[in-house]
This record gives C-alpha cells, structure tokens and sequence, in this order.
DNA sequence: GCTAATTTTGTCATTTAATGACAAGAATAT
DNA sequence: ATATTCTTGTCATTAAATGACAAAATTAGC
C-alpha cells in the first residue's frame, strides 16, 4: 500500500516517520545508518521524545523520495505547534504570525 | 499620547520596547537596569539584532503595564515569522500549525 | 565646536538547549 | 530460549542564545 504523499495527513511526524520506514521493512538501525544517526535516538524520535534534526531533511526525503518544501512545512508546523500548545498561547498567535511574514516580504530587500 | 496596549499593532518587538522606552523617556542603561541586562544587549534588541528573552517577559510587563499573555503572543509570533521567513517557508504552514495544536488539544490528558 | 551622555557595534565568555553516543533493559520475533 | 529489534536512561558533545565588557559612533546640551 503506497501513500500519497502530497496529501500528507499524519498525526505527528515521528509515527510519519515509522510508517513510511514499517513499510519499507526496514529496521530502526537500517533506517538510522542511511540517516547517518544512532538507532536509539532514531526511536525516540518516532516515539516522539525528540525532534527530528532539520538538518538531515534533505536526506530523508531523499530516501523516501518526498518533497522537502512538504515535509518542512510539517516539520516546522510541528514545532510550532507544540511551542503554542506546551506554553498555553491562544492561538490566534498564527494570525499574528502571518501579517508578521506579510510585513516582512513587503519590506524586503530595502 | 498613550497607546491603547491592547490592540498593538507593531511593526517588530524592538520598535515597540523603543517606543514604550522613549515615552517614559528613559534612557537604554535605566531601562536595562530595570530589566536586569545590559543596555549594549538592549540596545541591540530595540534594533533588532537579537530577540527579546522571553523569561524576562513578565517583568517587563510588570514596568510598562502590559498584559504577559499579549506580549508573549507577540513575542512568539515574531519568532514564527522571522523562521518561516528566513527559511522560505510556505505560509501554510501556519494553517497547519494550527490543527497539529487541534490534534494536540483534543487528545489531551489521557 | 567641545564635552558629556547615550547608543551602537564588535568580540568573546558563559549558559542553555539540541543532538550524538553508548550501554543496558524490555519487548518482539523466530 | 535465543537472537533481533526497540526503548530508555545517562552523559558527552555541539550549537545556539544570552551575558558581559570595551570601544567606537552618535546625539544632546552647552
């Protein structure tokens, strides 16, 4: 059964993570050495104790063969939303966010 | 002229701290006494070269009588904007910020 | 213009957070 | 029951954020 990978629905990125790597029939220590890490700590990122380094994105979605822009966006929607979540912000702090990022391209390079 | 603090409607953080700073008409060094840090670290926070630590948040609302949960709202806001536009973010990624805070929310405390 | 006060900039030390690495225990599969 | 895979705990290492200080630049008052 393959994903369709664009239409990204996932819970969290750690079980994103297990799943596309179940279906591949890999193990964690495979996994881990293509991504050039440590199998433990490629756990605890599908179980959701750590984040997934930024930096080893590009490889990642090489491997699964997915688009970096999409898988960014999920990475940081993710931490962005636990940021909000952990530290009781109202969440109108997206709206805010967005005519910040306006604010910013507008100004640009000036 | 005061400002109704409520509906702040900013161009960036260290404007704002400029500007509440300037109506008090005090100077960087009073100002990051008050706050407990240096007036050179200030002064690169009004013109933002370095971003507002958020620990110091609540005492800085205690001086200017802000409300903490508006400042922090604006404070991580910013942050947002700067990572998304720093790093070519698409700005959906707010949207989906906002229903992984959705997801996290309803699966709470179990 | 001269002087003092204020602000800005540059640099490096210190602290804090993120990640890496390894060992040992727990769970799973054969 | 043994080997494999996964999880957890801990500590080291790295990288990022902040603190601190000195000196240059700017501004204000005279």
């Amino acid at each position: 059964m393959t994903r369709i990978l664009n239409q990204v629905e996932m819970e969290n990125f750690g079980d994103y993570v297990r799943q596309l790597r179940k279906d591949k029939e890999w193990t964690l220590t495979k996994l881990a050495a293509m991504l050039d890490m440590d199998s433990a700590n490629l756990s605890k990122i599908e179980t959701g104790k750590r984040g997934f380094d930024e930096k080893k994105l590009p490889l990642f979605c090489e491997i699964f063969k997915l688009e970096l822009e999409t898988m960014k966006r999920e990475l940081i929607s993710e931490k962005f939303a636990n940021k909000v979540y952990y530290e009781n912000v109202d969440e109108t702090v997206f709206k805010l966010a967005e005519q910040k990022v306006k604010y910013l391209i507008k100004n640009d390079k000036h």
